[in-house]
DNA sequence: TGTACATCAGTGAACGCGCGTTCACTGATGTAC
DNA sequence: TGTACATCAGTGAACGCGCGTTCACTGATGTAC
């Protein structure tokens, strides 16, 4: 099940290189076994060629591990959306680019996308929920297109839509894809145009 | 933290109904703990107020049990749905008040519904998914609607669109209950304006 | 009417397992003197 | 140049726990003769 890698003992001074290894098997696990839950603290550190005592140099104990590798799949999915977004020109291509980014990661990395929505209960509490400033990024990219378009509507309300519309279709197709759905790429195209959020002719 | 409740022997040839109650503790408590993985069958078996060992003279091992309380929930939700289409008259009704079923269903069971769309990888094989005759029931109504609008559309082309947005909706709700979300009754009314499918004017 | 017996609805003790965590340790490496 | 020592990056054995499951049982109740 879990390969054990050969692992030689970091030299002094480096030993914060298991903490990243750490988090790496861990987020990998989690996302295997689409949950939290389900991966032990004894599996990560057996994926990172380590003893399970070895994680407590590192970690309070197994909860905040785990907090740490969710936080991991964050930053990842963060990352993936920001470079998309930055790479684009006009909002409308933002908007279009960030949301492929979003179903592309979604759909690529199932199990961290599911992590990223699991529930909190999965987890020891937090100080304060993760991943508002991607929502935040999108309220702008939204607020950008409505204004281009001389739409008055709501940034925040329009930006819940299209939030609440696209969760939902890569999470059932993440979560059953036994049935033959339509093709994303048309869902997400019809999503812009149901939304009137496509690019004004010219 | 569960109630032993006084449980008197039942009566010879009705055993069943300890059957009966042991789908409804569990049923209940994979509710509670919104997952399958967290509720064990002794924990199953001290709800019901019986010993584990009295499981297995209704179910094989454990994982029989946990499928067949799934299926309690799936019988539950559909259920609900299905008593508000039939008391609504016109095709639009029946989308609107089975919508809103749905979404209820959702937000006063909002563990119940994540039972609903758990990873089945939380459960051993199933023969076929359940549940799909709920959503072509959503095509026969979307059928209806679009017809009464002389349109054209794809009926499960929408009822995807219909599925996944009201999907996405309340599972965001139910599991980010801290953010400070639009109303649902604004998000509905909305998803069905924005898909064309309210009544026809007159 | 009595009684032996099958059936039913459970119980109780015990198993082996993987888990998170504890405690004490090891052995290489750098550093102060 | 040598050596004692602190630090670092881990290891190994053992704990107590709850779990699913097994095995053998109990004791009330209906039924055949």
């Amino acid at each position: 099940m879990s390969v054990t890698r050969a692992r030689t003992r970091n030299p002094r001074g480096e030993g914060d290189r298991l903490r990243a290894d750490l988090l790496d098997a861990a987020a990998e696990l989690i996302a295997e076994h689409r949950s939290v839950d389900r991966v032990s603290l004894r599996a990560v550190a057996a994926a990172a060629g380590v003893s399970p005592m070895a994680v407590y140099n590192h970690f309070d104990d197994k909860g905040e591990l785990m907090v740490a590798a969710v936080q991991h799949c964050w930053d990842e999915f963060q990352a993936a959306i920001a470079a998309a977004y930055l790479a684009a020109d006009t909002p409308e291509a933002r908007l279009r680019d960030a949301g492929s980014a979003y179903v592309r990661f979604a759909l690529e990395h199932p199990g961290k996308y599911r992590v990223l929505f699991s529930d909190p209960a999965d987890l020891p509490e937090r100080p304060e929920p993760v991943g508002l400033s991607a929502f935040d990024q999108l309220v702008e990219v939204v607020a950008d297109v409505l204004a281009r378009r001389g739409d008055r509507r709501d940034p925040v309300f329009v930006a819940v839509q299209v939030h609440t519309w696209i969760h939902g279709i890569v999470s059932l197709l993440a979560c059953k894809p036994e049935g033959d759905w339509p093709p994303v790429e048309a869902l997400l195209d019809e999503l812009v145009v149901r939304l009137d959020l496509d690019a004004p002719a010219g």
